[in-house]
DNA sequence: TCATTAATGTGAATAATCTCACATTAGCGA
DNA sequence: TCGCTAATGTGAGATTATTCACATTAATGA
């Protein structure tokens, strides 16, 4: 089953898959059968073994998946053994909120550089330490600070611009939390986040006949 | 083409034409094709075509979409031509940050009831006027105020419990920010938000030869 | 050592989704 | 009025994703 397409869907239950192994190591839970490890992520068992068989054979067949070293193995396949340099572009509400919120360090992303444009915000110490710095130098620092991802959280008319310094700094990763489809070349991943979109979904599900 | 059932990934890209559309408003446009819309939204023009077609023949032939009328098309498809009350719960960085956000209100969501358990955050009065309480009076003030969905927004570890008390107080709608995966009856509609598993993805395209 | 067992890994069947290609039709101008 | 044009609406086909069903195999204990 190596060297498939992997599916989209795939990387993504990928990331469920592995938040949930980490909590039942937590839990002290040693082995779990790919039944028990899919009622807890809501999907379908063989789902799971057929995520898996993408990159290879990671179970031991009559007792199940040893759970930290499933967890090593899929950090491995999403490339998640190294760490990632982030950049946030706009700290306002939600870029402050983001940037202070722990759980990205504890999956291995860490924020190395910050810009907004707002003169009472530029040269600000955020809890972290890190150091807001203007938009304007953010080509340089982007490239001296090693940064792999920028995370856009400005307004929505600025996000289409940001993105194409973004690019031109080098970065090949965004994740774009304004509510705009940006362009970008194909050496480009984006990712988008859009709350309001997910509760649109909800009120269609409440509308129509639940 | 009426009656079919309607595919989860039309309900979600309705919202981003809506978005689109809404913009193209904005722009004093006044219709527009599908093939144009579809490269905005970047989908395939017959995606959208056949989206629209699951509800109705809302375009004209030879000349396109009336930008207004699809705008209100969709939202009469999605359930937003009405106003829906939302609560949150949790009101630390990220409530915080989503409550104050001006486009809920722009969309029709409308925060109606806002929980915590802070003694220091229970009583306080939001920018917005609402008041926190506190989450002993959650079933109480749902009912009363009328609210349809409830946005968890509280550490991990309580997602469930408040999960639980938001299905007993008769919500049948409920949007996720905490990584982990809670279980509700049938009755109840459930979407995650988790920005790490977006994150993830993008570390493996940026790891797997791009 | 070998049968038993439990859960994996996977080919085949099914289901869902997307794209193509074109027949259809509203508007427009002659 | 009538033909031309441009873009819709849609059946058929292609593609992608999920689930089933079972052959396979590591561990265990008699
Ligand atoms: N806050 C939320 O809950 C929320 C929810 C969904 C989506 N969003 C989206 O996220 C984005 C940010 O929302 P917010 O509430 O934090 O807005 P905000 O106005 O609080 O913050 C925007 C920040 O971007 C900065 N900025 C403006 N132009 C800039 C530029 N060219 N370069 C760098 N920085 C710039 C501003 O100075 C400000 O600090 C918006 O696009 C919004 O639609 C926010
Ligand atoms: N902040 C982010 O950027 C971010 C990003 C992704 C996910 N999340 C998730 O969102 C959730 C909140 O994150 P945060 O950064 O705002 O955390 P936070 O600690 O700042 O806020 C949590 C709030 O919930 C309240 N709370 C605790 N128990 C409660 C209960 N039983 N009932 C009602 N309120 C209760 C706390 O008093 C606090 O105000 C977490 O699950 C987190 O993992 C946050």
């Amino acid at each position: 089953m190596k060297f498939a397409k992997i599916p989209m869907a795939t990387i993504n239950r990928l990331s469920i898959y592995m938040r949930t192994l980490q909590d039942l190591l937590d839990e002290d839970v040693d082995v779990i059968s790919s039944e028990r490890l899919a009622k807890q992520c809501g999907v379908n068992p063989a789902q799971i073994r057929k995520d898996l068989a993408y990159f290879g054979e990671f179970g031991v067949r009559g007792v199940g998946y040893r759970v930290n070293d499933l967890v090593n193995q899929i950090k491995e396949i999403l490339g998640l053994q190294r760490p990632w340099n982030l950049a946030m572009i706009g700290l306002g509400n939600l870029g402050s909120a983001l940037i202070r919120h722990a759980n990205f360090v504890k999956h291995g992303y860490v924020f190395t550089a910050a810009f907004d444009v707002d003169p009472q915000k530029v040269g600000k110490r955020l809890p972290t330490g890190l150091i807001i710095n203007h938009v304007d130098e953010l080509e340089e620092l982007i490239k001296e600070r090693d940064v792999h991802v920028g995370l856009i959280t400005t307004p929505a008319s600025e996000a289409q611009s940001i993105a194409n310094q973004l690019v031109l700094a080098g970065i090949n990763g965004i994740l774009n939390f304004a509510p705009v489809q940006i362009q970008v070349p194909d050496c480009c991943h984006v990712e988008n986040v859009d709350f309001t979109i997910k509760l649109d979904s909800i009120a269609y599900h409440l509308s129509s006949g639940v």
